[in-house]
DNA sequence: TTTTGAGTTGTTCGA
DNA sequence: GTCGAACAACTCAAA
């Protein structure tokens, strides 16, 4: 029987994988195969907290693979040499893959394409990753969207759920096949830093749909208010499953559609739903706009006023000993587990790109490299929200008060406290801002900075000042 | 071409 | 404590 490679990426899951599924259709038996490139992504290489998952996914894939009766072919180096070498290897006669969507990977795709179409190789690309192919959602006069509102519209408007494809139950023979081991691509930092990520997560496809069941059972009722409240577990948490490809949107929105709500729960599908909808619009405005995840998109930017980087106050803020309780919950939980709530990522962001005055691109880096969420589109627009730069039409007012915001959405400390035990016995109020009281700070969390890196409201001021200028 | 309504997530201040 | 106004002006997208 003929084979065919199927070269995965960030689709690491056999279920709803379409370029797995036609190779299958089309009567190949076939070849699946990861190739580590990171080179290839510069200057977006993935990140040590990214590496660490990449890792786990695709060691539970390798097994899930083995299950069926195959092997996943493990080869690192330059993408296009290692597909020829593994395609002659194996008498493959077409390949297929799904589509990414960074600048510098949809370049090497083409390049790749080209080349084993000029040797008569067929190449078949598909869409696993998204909803929308970035390019799909056009406004009226054919130009790309800036705003996710009427984007989502249009989005929603032209919306095909499809049925599942199956997961292959056979695969081709590579018994004979030279492959390198999960453990031979060096993916898990040297240090041990991540080892207590894995109580909170299970990377691989059998993970992602355990937490979309525990989601759907679960948090998805109340969404719309309780993915607010960062002690506790009110939103998806699927990022990183869907980052990697682990599970497809469109599986989670057929199972999401599924659920038997009332009228008002149907309001929180719908918001979970927008949610996807804004990783959509990322991946628009990257497409479109490709210079955006290293340039401020809103050409105002160019020659901003940042802050000169103070290499101690940025490190303060990475391991969160700014003395601003809710910024240190949020950097110690990023730095503990690789991940960091929604609510709080925009907290610490405004406080780095408004309090701090620091270019937003100092966080994205930081971010890139702790979150096993870490994705391009996501990161960067994100980041651009929150500082301003971006395509949405923030007004330069919006700053975030650290305090106000965990006041509002962490009114009893317990997220403060979970990730901050120096300050477990610290009262509320006093826990929200405790340089009100130096004293008493010193007295009860004297291994906490009881003096805040900024003045709050005078930093906010001269970030006013900054920022309306423009 | 022109017009019109609208734009994720906020804070502060004064009545 | 609650509420509305002010904090600017601009750009986007569709009619």
């Amino acid at each position: 029987m003929a084979k065919a490679l199927v070269w995965l990426r960030r689709d690491l899951r056999l279920k709803d994988n379409p370029a797995l599924a036609q190779a299958i259709a089309d009567g190949f038996q076939p070849v699946i195969v990861y190739i580590h490139s990171p080179l290839e992504e510069s200057p977006w290489s993935p990140g040590a907290a990214s590496s660490a998952w990449l890792h786990h996914s695709l060691t539970a894939l390798s097994q899930d693979i083995v299950k069926i009766g195959g092997r996943l072919l493990l080869a690192a180096g330059g993408s296009i040499a290692e597909l020829e070498r593994i395609q002659t290897l194996s008498g493959s006669q077409a390949l297929y893959f799904s589509n990414l969507y960074e600048p510098s990977l949809q370049a090497r795709d083409a390049l790749v394409q080209q080349s084993f179409e000029r040797r008569g190789v067929s190449v078949q690309r598909f869409n696993s990753a998204l909803l929308f192919e970035p390019w799909q959602i056009r406004t009226g006069a054919g130009t790309p969207y800036k705003v996710f509102t009427p984007f989502w519209r249009n989005a929603l408007g032209q919306l095909q759920l499809r049925a599942e494809y199956r997961a292959p139950s056979q695969l081709a023979d590579t018994a004979g096949m030279p492959s390198l081991t999960v453990d031979d691509l060096n993916l898990l930092p040297v240090k041990d830093w991540h080892a207590g990520f894995w109580q909170h997560w299970q990377p691989g496809e059998e993970g992602a749909h355990e937490m979309l069941e525990i989601f759907c059972d679960g948090a998805i009722k109340g969404y719309r208010e309780q993915r607010n409240l960062p002690d506790r577990t009110g939103t998806s948490k699927l990022s990183p499953h869907l980052h990697f490809g682990e599970i497809s949107p469109q599986q989670i929105w057929r199972q999401v559609e599924r659920l038997r709500v009332s009228e008002s729960e149907r309001d929180d599908v719908r918001h979970f739903g927008s949610e996807l909808g804004w990783r959509e619009f990322s991946y628009h405005l990257l497409h479109h706009f490709p210079h955006s995840s290293n340039h401020s998109l809103n050409p105002r930017f160019e020659g901003f006023d940042w802050a000169k980087i103070d290499p101690a106050a940025l490190a303060r803020w990475q391991r969160g000993q700014t003395g601003v309780p809710i910024i240190d919950a949020g950097m110690r939980e990023l730095w503990q587990t690789g991940w960091m709530h929604n609510r709080v990522r925009m907290i610490v962001a405004s406080f780095l790109c408004k309090n701090l005055r620091y270019h937003w691109l100092e966080g994205a880096h930081w971010f890139w490299d702790t979150l096993v969420d870490a994705d391009l589109a996501n990161n960067s627009q994100g980041w651009q929200w929150t500082a301003g730069t971006g395509c949405d039409a923030a007004p330069y007012f919006r700053i975030f008060n650290p305090v106000t915001q965990s006041e509002r959405f962490d009114p009893k400390a317990s997220y403060i406290k979970r990730w901050v035990p120096e300050l477990a016995d610290m009262p509320v109020p006093l826990v929200f801002s405790p340089w009100l009281k130096p004293s008493v700070c010193q007295a009860l969390a004297p291994d906490y900075p009881c003096i805040p890196l900024v003045d709050l409201a005078e930093s906010r001021s001269r970030a006013l000042t900054a920022y309306s200028g423009r």
